[in-house]
This record gives structure tokens, sequence and C-alpha cells, in this order.
DNA sequence: ATAATATCAGTAGTATAGTACGGAGTCAAG
DNA sequence: CTTGACTCCGTACTATACTACTGATATTAT
């Protein structure tokens, strides 16, 4: 079995020693075997961890998410059923975000397209104007 | 002319007063005018800067953003096109997030429907078998 | 007058996700 | 056998946006 020095499997994953010594501090990551000279040698296992958590957080999901589903992973109790949960509960949350921000965008475009105005002061800026708008 | 003691201010915003003075430190309010016991006392135009962050907090703007749109706003050299790129900048910014979001979003609904198995065992989740998938 | 509430200043803590630093020990190449 | 690169650990710092706490004044209500 292939393994792995700290800045190996570091630059594999593509991520910093340090990330990875934080992994181990928040207890995302196990703490890993060690040589003779201290060193922290990693596994595959180690690997296709790092991979798991690299790829979940690209869907979004935070660090203490991806910390539930792994231990959902090694709960033999845990059902398919436990991870669906967590996945739509992050569908329903990223579907917020989503229409947060066009709403926002929407007003941004709005916002945008009223000024036609390189050289007018601020003074006169209808962005600024509509942002105080409603305040009035 | 009104005036706030703090607590009267941020009851009026819907803040907290401790974000009030935080606000105060990190310069993007004033520091107040004080009465002879040293309280804090805010007048109408500490009412609309405040109302004015709250509402460029809700059109996404950071408040290093504001600080910037509230500082472009009293110089009087700024246009409002220095205005409206900083709204431009924010709208590809939002854009981007949304794009981003969206391809989470796929991907998460793909997972879901993969999963009719609310008794199958963690082992054999295809949720957890696609996140790990794209390691293999 | 006394009790309750508000405010003061400064510091520390929260959450998220890391990054940086420094001095000591270890490993590999020339 | 020395030099440079790598790793060790602990601590502190970054950024964002607040929130909490403490002990001392000040104001307000009864």
């Amino acid at each position: 079995m292939e393994h792995y020095k700290v800045g190996e499997i570091a630059e594999k994953i593509g991520i910093n020693v340090e990330t990875l010594r934080y992994y181990e501090k928040i207890k995302i990551m196990p703490k890993p075997k060690r040589r003779e000279s201290r060193y922290r040698f990693y596994d595959e296992l180690d690997l296709r961890r790092l991979l798991f958590i690299k790829r979940a957080k690209e869907l979004g999901f935070t660090l203490k998410e991806i910390k539930e589903l792994l231990n959902l992973k090694i709960e033999s109790t845990a059902t398919c059923g436990d991870i669906k949960h967590l996945a739509e509960h992050k569908l329903t949350d990223i579907e917020e975000r989503i229409k947060d921000l066009k709403n926002i965008k929407n007003v941004l475009i709005k916002l945008i397209n009223q000024c036609v105005c390189e050289e007018v002061s601020t003074e006169d800026c209808p962005i600024l104007e509509v942002i105080e708008q409603k305040i009035k």
C-alpha cells in the first residue's frame, strides 16, 4: 500500500500542509500513523477521505456537514436515507441562496441601467438615490 | 432635529447596540456626538447612514464595499460612474456565485434522485458512491 | 431615595476556513 | 558531513461580521 508524507499528500490533493494539520485538529481527518521520526504518514484511505472532503466541499457542504456525512458513513446503523436527508437539506439551502442572489441581481441590474452618467457627480447618482430611496 | 441614544437608534434600525459600536470601531460609522454623560447621541443623518448600510448589505455588498460607497459619496471628485463600476463589479460577482450554486444544485439533484433507499445501509448509498466516484 | 434599566470602555469570544511563523529535529543529495 | 528541503509543534494571525462580558457610571421609574 502506498504511503505519503504530509507534503506529498497535500500536493496530490492540492491543499496546504497547514490545512491538513487543521483538518486533523478539527477531527475531520483522523490522527495519522507516524514514523519513528514522528513524521506523519498517510495511506490510500486517507487520500480517499481527503478527496471525499474536497468533492463534498465543491458541493457546498461545510466542513461540519462533511464531518457528519463521514460519521454517518461509518455508523453501521445509519441508512442511505440519512445521507439523502442531509443532501436534501443542503439542496433547499442552496436553492434559498440562489433565490436571494437572484433578487439581489435584479435590483443591481435595475440600478445599473438607471445610470448613464459617467460625468455626473455622486450627488445625483441614481444608484445611490435608489439605495437611499427605501430610506426616505 | 431628532436625536437618539444608542439603544434607541439600534432598535429603530433593528440592529444590536454592540453592532453599532462595532460599526464605529471599523469606521463605517463616524464617531457620534456625546452628551455630558458621555452617552452617544445620534441624529437623522446617522439614522440615514445606518439605513443605507442596511439596504446595501441586503444588496449583497460587504461592509468594506459599503464603506467604499459611502466614501465615494462624500468625495466631491467621485462621479456617478465610479458608483456604477462598483455596482457592476458586484453584479458580476453575484452572477458568478449564482452560476456556481446552480452547478452544485444540479449535482445534488442528480444525487438525490439516485437514492430511493430509506432502508439501505450507507455502504451502498448512491450519494456517497457518487461523491466518491470522482475519486476513483 | 432606591431599584431597575441603560450606557460606558475595553477585552475576549463566536463561527468558518484556513494561513503564517519560529525554532527544533529529520532526511536526502552532493 | 554539511547544506537545503522537509517536517515537527504550538501559537498567533487573517478575514468577515458580530456577540458577550465586566465593572463602573448615568438615567429613569416608582
